[in-house]
DNA sequence: CTTTGAATGTCAACAAGACTGACTTAGTTT
DNA sequence: AAACTAAGTCAGTCTTGTTGACATTCAAAG
């Protein structure tokens, strides 16, 4: 049956579709339910996860940037970023050329919470890749990049194109 | 780089899997965008869809299934179940068999609705998938499928195996 | 140089939707 | 008759989203 999809994209029915679509529903729970885990264990949830993620992936952004990324109002980033910072996992820097912005860093205490999220959900994904196969992993990228929103996408490649 | 990458499953550096974590995330992002719009101008929300969702895709099923597919409380469904009656797209028959079960099904404005959301999700997740190829589809369903719990799993390829 | 307008971030209050726990009602099983 | 099960409800909490009002800072126009 997968062979005979794959042969002719004509071929993907609604109803294929839909089993697709429920298959990104429950791996989505999956790929999130190790963090989910450990957050909850330490009164955190998957919103202080993002942020702590996104500003590991670039330190020294500012509150703006990651409004922009998270897709949040500022209020609502606010509120977690505030709790991260008085456990002591997010430093925020008053700008020296915009002193209006506020430039985040992960603290050692943060590096070392996102090593441990990323541990877990990369284990997992690790795991998922092996199992699956070399030649699914390509396609696996592949079909979400086109999946994303065309601004977030292009914010993404522009990060690939980066770490060259 | 993807070649590379998908000859040798040794070569998936730490950075390569954190920027696939991302991708999910954002794909996701990209997945459920086009169904929570529409969701929200009538006052639904997810929680709505994904109710909506699985009484579609098994009619008949009881409340105690649905809790154990989506796995949340029973008041967390109920409250949704609930207004789903009350506007007259799900409909509950007291079970036959065993007259304590209710039984789920989808009116025909339940099943419009269904159509409506899962034609927009169609619609993407179809161009993704023509823009990325025939064999990425194959390899995109074999990772989503691993990255599963183990027992929504069971429960997935279980529709798969009855549909043939 | 001052005023005005825009950008950035913070505080407060509220809503949706998840959770736990205790309980009721009805029906089934032992 | 007693124990268990399915469903639903009530009350209270938490996370994470929302709006609205406000303070600070900067840049540009007068």
């Amino acid at each position: 049956m997968a062979q005979g999809m794959s042969d002719n994209l004509l071929f993907l029915t609604d109803e294929q579709l839909r089993r697709a679509i429920e298959a990104m529903f429950f791996a989505y729970r999956g790929f999130t339910a190790d963090p989910d885990r450990i957050l909850s264990e330490m009164d955190y949830g998957r919103a202080h996860h993002r942020a702590i993620h996104f500003i590991h992936r670039s330190p020294g952004t500012t509150v703006n940037n990651l409004l922009a990324i998270l897709g949040v109002t500022k209020q609502s980033l606010n509120r977690v970023l505030r709790t991260l910072v008085e456990d002591g996992l997010v430093q925020s820097r008053v700008g020296t050329r915009d002193r209006r912005e506020r430039h985040l860093y992960l603290t050692d205490a943060g590096e070392a919470l996102e090593r441990k999220l990323s541990d877990a959900q990369r284990t997992r994904m690790r795991a998922a890749f092996r199992e699956a196969g070399p030649a699914a992993v390509t396609g696996f990228r592949e079909v979400l990049e086109h999946m994303m929103d065309p601004e977030l996408r292009r914010y993404f490649t522009a990060v690939k194109e980066g770490e060259r």
